[in-house]
DNA sequence: GTCTATACCGTGATAGAC
DNA sequence: GTCTATCACGGTATAGAC
């Protein structure tokens, strides 16, 4: 039942090019004419499909959240060992950057402005605490080192992993490229980076 | 020679007030309007100090700038073993992060839509590549782990070490405390999080 | 579903008085 | 050095024809 055609624009597709154009110039900087152009229609028919600017961002970053969260409910996280959750978390989170990149770009990026911004600003920090909490029970088990701080370790753990949508560029042809990267990412993360092991 | 008290507005003062509001709202969200507002002057007045916004971006991102290559000049960077340079450069970019903290924040955010934005962006580039270099030389002396491409870990080192401007915020009475944080990231990231060792 | 035309407001920037 | 007044322009969004 699904239109394979697509000759004329829904919100879906003029999404996929809003959420481009927003990632290269920043929101903000981002002028319903430049959407226009990019989407080789008017102004005017944009708001057909959408009531605004900020409904495209807000659709974005719903898309971006809705990908994170559904990693916390997925079985490989909820059962097991905590370092075994902060682990699977950890690679997961990668994936799911990479496979929903420039929706999760936007969401890491947003400053506040907007009343959308500031709801995908609270729903990432619940996010956030969420694994802070993993990885808290993992350093009570003692399996995460116990010598810092283990908020501050969970903040430069997801610095490291949300800086992909900073240079990540995904290639046409790599297909298991995602879960490659995931498992370099968390071997640097829990292993490091020096040699003499 | 230097006048302690200051009632009026220079080109610095003035810088100090817009970088924060810069930071606050996203360069694109932040109009002159915005910034008299909170200097407690008028548009026009700013008009005085500087050229225009985009001159008071370009002021702050060297600042920034200057302050990371400065590093790469430093005895601890261009002395030793390739693995010590390494280490001490990842720590000093940290204690310039905080430092000069607001002022980087922005370097990290440009986009490129503005002449002096597209040049922090080239310059930043630059770094990265110095930095890469060291990197690869540690691998060459077989103190940095060969199984993972060199490039991928020096992006996830300084993703790691950048992402320090989205939450770190100094405290007041905090005095040494850039190289306590230092010293965690710089173990974190060589290390890694497992108490298995 | 897309267009042209337009309303209306905020933008960066300037002129000139004090 | 700061102000008020003003400009030209581009911003989001709407009206109404096709």
């Amino acid at each position: 039942m699904t239109t394979a055609k697509r000759d004329t624009y829904t919100p879906e597709t003029l999404l996929t090019v809003a959420v481009r154009v927003f990632n290269e110039r920043g929101y903000d900087g981002t002028s319903m004419e430049h959407l226009s152009k990019a989407a080789g229609i008017s102004k005017s028919s944009i708001y057909h499909h959408v009531a605004g600017k900020e409904e495209l961002l807000r659709r974005a970053v719903s898309r971006a959240l809705e990908g994170l969260f559904g990693i916390l409910d997925e079985p490989g996280a909820t059962r097991g060992r905590a370092i075994e959750r902060v682990e699977y978390v950890t690679r997961r989170t990668v994936e799911v950057l990479i496979a929903e990149l420039p929706y999760v770009t936007l969401l890491l990026r947003v400053r506040g402005n907007t009343k959308a911004e500031r709801w995908a600003m609270e729903r990432r920090r619940e996010f956030d605490q969420r694994v802070a909490e993993l990885l808290k029970a993992a350093v009570a088990d003692g399996d995460l080192r116990s010598d810092v701080d283990i908020r501050l370790a969970t903040r430069l753990l997801f610095g490291m992993v949300n800086s992909l949508v900073e240079w990540y560029r995904p290639q046409p042809g790599g297909d298991a490229e995602g879960e490659q990267l995931a498992d370099t990412v968390v071997q640097l993360a829990f292993e490091g980076m020096r040699s003499d092991r």
